[in-house]
DNA sequence: CGGTGATTGTTCGGGGACGAACAATCACTA
DNA sequence: TAGTGATTGTTCGTCCCCGAACAATCACCG
């Protein structure tokens, strides 16, 4: 949506559709710009670091989160990478199945599910982080370094906020 | 992976794994939120707004941008928005099914797909975005508004920055 | 004209993503 | 200790998402 059409340009022809509407611009540039990063920062990190190992964005973040908390019960992974439990059983699957995580029923409650890396999983996870890290370096290149706490302060602001929102509706 | 934990325990603990090798802990902090926001504000827009009329968040891009700019050609939908062309197809095969999306070839350059919407789709978007930006205000609430426009910026300054990457490496 | 190379949208295969429904397990109380 | 309600991970169906291979079309130059 920041395509090679003006903001500008955007602007008026929304305003033409809807006529008198007032419209939140901000808010608007907001999302937008929120969903393109994302997207571009997404697939790039794939087509750069992580396609060199066979690993989808979602599959590196729980790899990420389980070398560095393991043992860890699924239902933790969900909640630091941000997707269902649903997800999750499948990307953990995939996971297994090219040998780079374990689950293992928990002894002490039934329900749980403990994964764990294996020793494929930790070495490359140490091979690979380092070349993900100097990646995230040279996307926040363009960004005072002073600024980039105060960016991701104010995405954790939108992240928190939006939660709660979701979590205070939905007890229907 | 802003969840339970706090960013000093993670940080300990991913300086354990990696021993002394020296992390920009700024980017990761900045690539981590993105993410997180992105994925939170997704779900959110897409069970409050969304969902009411049967809409993915990809699929609500693709009829926001035709919304604008019909006729418009398909690979600038897919440009606008951020996605593949093979993305593209599904998405409006399936807002076609619904009946809310033309599909017509051009005359004048016979590779070319022009997409319009119907009028059930214009009447469902003129029905649809009031709700969805004030959807998008509540989510910048926390947000200083004048602050807004700089965190839009620095969103905007990453999105270039990563593309013209991709854009000088690829050409294998 | 005819041929070469580039561009466009579709198809195909594999994986990701979610909500809803489900069986297993647990906690808690009577 | 039996029973009720909550929690957890999996399955299922449906759609999103991409890269690679493909056929159709076009632009350009000989």
């Amino acid at each position: 949506m920041a395509g090679p059409f003006t903001l500008a340009e955007t602007e008026r022809q929304v305003s033409e559709r809807l006529g008198g509407l007032p419209l939140d611009y901000a808010a608007m540039a907001v999302t937008s710009n929120l969903f393109r990063a994302a997207n571009a920062v997404r697939n790039h990190l794939e087509r750069s670091v992580l396609a060199q190992h066979n690993l989808s964005w979602t599959g590196f973040v729980v790899l990420w989160v389980t070398w560095i908390w393991e043992p860890i019960e699924t239902r933790q992974i969900a909640l630091e990478g941000g997707f269902s439990k649903a997800t999750l059983t499948g990307v953990l699957t995939t996971l297994q199945d090219r040998g780079w995580v374990t689950r293992e029923r928990s002894q002490a409650d039934g329900r749980l599910v403990l994964v764990r890396l294996t020793d494929d999983g930790r070495a490359m996870m140490t091979e690979l982080f380092p070349e993900f890290n100097l990646e995230e370096q040279h996307i926040s290149g363009p960004i005072d370094v002073a600024r980039r706490e105060e960016l991701a302060e104010m995405l954790r602001l939108i992240t928190v906020n939006v939660e709660k929102a979701d979590s205070t509706i939905p007890p229907a």
